[in-house]
DNA sequence: ATTAAAAATGCAACAGTGTTGCAATACAGG
DNA sequence: CCTGTATTGCAACACTGTTGCATTTTTAAT
């Protein structure tokens, strides 16, 4: 996967991207660090792979209201556009299947449409 | 209006309720302290009266994915829950006045619903 | 109008996320 | 194995937002 973007195949590359394909849910800058806790992994170096995964594609970024960036592997199912839940009490953040295409919501004269953003706000499986 | 939400009314309170109401855009809390640049106005301060505001429901706050708040006040048409549009050149943030009815996107089971966020993104009449 | 209690402010210092410059290192191709 | 270059690691920074606390302002009771 890596290698077919141009890029080096690197060990950090490796570790964070094999990682995020192992998590179901999209998680966070903070929560990729503690787990590579033993092996020491420069937090900016992490900042730097995920944007370059980002920026090929292989994975995607997710804002929230709690202003941290959380990061998905961008598998299957997950490659068009979707929507995400946030549960309001643990913050955990999944990728729903699919996005409702609604999208006769009418712009305002003149304005151009690009993508639409939408998150779920509710309380996951465990603190309903 | 701030009277019957059983605050004091402060000139803070006053003069940034007053600069909102009149704004038609969601604005950020550093455009707030530039349009009050020449009388003093603290940083805190805004932040916490924009709290206040917030939490008393006279405004509203708009998470975006530059990961700063923007702020706008609740007038007429804006009480309801609505979309937001961003623009993906210039940042200006403007209210929808329409929320896509929220078709039945399916939760996995035992997720509990509570709100929607929803944001599109793309060019606005300017940068267009 | 005076006064006292409570609420709001201003300041300084802090916290968290994310970024930049630059020297040192590791990768890929010959 | 060697070399050029992409990537890393470190330090320091920038920005948004928060907290503690002493001071000031508002309010309501006298």
């Amino acid at each position: 996967m890596i290698r077919s973007h141009g890029g080096r195949v690197t060990d950090s590359r490796k570790r964070i991207l094999a990682l995020l394909l192992s998590e179901k849910n999209a998680i966070t800058h903070r929560e990729i660090e503690s787990r590579f806790s033993n092996d020491q992994l420069d937090r900016v170096t992490l900042y730097r792979v995920l944007q370059w995964l980002v920026d090929n594609g292989l994975i995607h970024k997710i804002t929230s209201d709690d202003h941290v960036w959380r990061y998905h592997a961008n598998q299957d199912a997950y490659r068009h556009q979707h929507a995400h839940f946030k549960c309001t009490k643990c913050a955990k953040v999944v990728c729903l299947e699919d996005m409702p295409s609604d999208r006769k919501l009418s712009l305002p004269a003149g304005y151009r449409f690009q993508t639409i953003e939408l998150t779920v706000k509710g309380l996951c499986e465990h603190c309903a």
